[in-house]
DNA sequence: TGCCGATTGAATCATTAGTTTGACAGCGTC
DNA sequence: GACGCTGTCAAACTAATGATTCAATCGGCA
């Protein structure tokens, strides 16, 4: 299913395995054409004879990693509730299953672990309009499965807290896949330089914990308008 | 000290107030020099006149807004450790110091709430390594002041844990920001449209419960990189 | 009024971007 | 051997960008 989207033709595969490797390093944007064709020895018609235009060979790349992650977390998320049967899934197992297909992918690679988590953040961190229509319909349909399956795991949250949730969720899990290296850096070796996995644990547990004890906000937008300072005592 | 940095010249202060609205709408990258100016009704010339250069101009707009924020930050944390003597600052109010800021400097400025907080998010996403050097300063400054206090606030955690957990917090405080109005969109009302302080506080009990209740990762990376599953069974 | 520095704007430059074109080589087929 | 198909390449095209130039204009002040 990987292999099929990009024939192995020498010159084609070249191609894509150099813009990976760019767009992990510099992001989609800071990466042009020449850059791609220069890295690859080839030209830049190569890119629009093979891919069609520079937005083909970004789509290319970006389904290319998403698709089967975003299988296998469905795949994952299926067999946890089969499991679990009529009794909802405990949201860590949830998040497991959300979690742990950037483990597996990453060894399917054979990208270097540093760039796969890198590239892998910034193609889900893309703006959703801004991916082909087939991809943003498939994050679509994995936000509604994760989000129905959670609001079993978590009874007691109203539909408007669980969703800002599991939007804090992802926008950590996509600075830590992004920005990991930059932490290193910041925090001067506070931070150590732990395989993906460590980092994917400790991640869980975080997320976990918010999605679970993150309190209820229970004060109306009218009475916060009033005295915003309010939500804050606790 | 937030005016004295704009002369409120009214061919200068319209540029600057042009590039924050764009900046907010598309981000700093995705804005030309003459998208600025045909907004403010002004010629190319007049950027470099004023600001020496693009970069100038998106240099004044970032220290605008994140400097106020960064002093609040830090005047609020010592207030706190003085209230608290010495006994240590509750996580929660360590949290609250560094997100309160955002709703007064908010309440300050004359923009919309909604692009306010986008470009908030913007300047504060901004990669280290490319923002001004006085700025990059600011920021390790602020990283470290946090990290002592709360290195403080939750004794039982090591520095790599607290490290990577802030890391959580700030990516997810980022993502809210920036593409909360994206969420909005997806879940398709589900998230409803609250005021900033509402949001803000459903981040503050999320990122607490996690610094808090996250856990430990004890498992060395040695092991991790034996049997990599082992980590995520708890 | 006349001067002078501060400001403004149209035009221009140099560079980079994505894309297109046309020529050409290899290669199998009729 | 001529034809057609697939790749490949250098070159050129078009549009945009950040920056610069230089003449015109403004506004306060002697």
């Amino acid at each position: 299913m990987n292999q099929a989207i990009v024939p192995t033709s020498g010159r084609k595969l070249k191609l894509v395995e150099s813009a990976e490797k760019l767009f992990a390093e510099k992001g989609f944007d800071l990466v042009s054409v020449r850059d791609v064709t220069q890295t690859a020895g080839s030209n830049a018609a190569a890119v629009h004879y093979y891919f069609g235009s520079r937005d083909g060979l970004v789509a290319l790349v970006m389904s290319r990693y998403m698709t089967p992650v975003n299988e296998e977390r469905l795949a994952r998320l299926e067999v946890a509730e089969r499991n679990w049967g009529s009794k909802p899934v405990p949201a860590a197992e949830v998040l497991d299953a959300y979690v742990r297909p950037l483990i597996t992918q990453i060894n399917k690679s054979e990208m270097s672990e540093r760039l796969f988590r890198v590239l892998i953040g910034r193609i889900f961190g893309t703006q959703h309009h801004a991916m082909p229509p087939d991809m943003e319909a498939q994050q679509s349909v994995l936000i509604e499965r994760f989000t129905e399956v959670l609001s079993k795991s978590l009874p007691g949250l109203t539909t408007e807290d669980l969703a800002w949730r599991l939007h804090f969720t992802v926008g950590a899990m996509l600075h830590m896949l992004t920005h990991g290296e930059e932490l290193q850096r910041l925090a001067q070796g506070a931070a150590g330089t732990p395989p993906m996995e460590v980092t994917l644990a400790r991640f869980l547990r975080f997320a976990a914990a918010g999605l679970r004890e993150g309190g209820e906000v229970e004060v109306t937008m009218e009475e916060a308008r009033d005295s915003p300072q309010a939500l804050f005592d606790f």
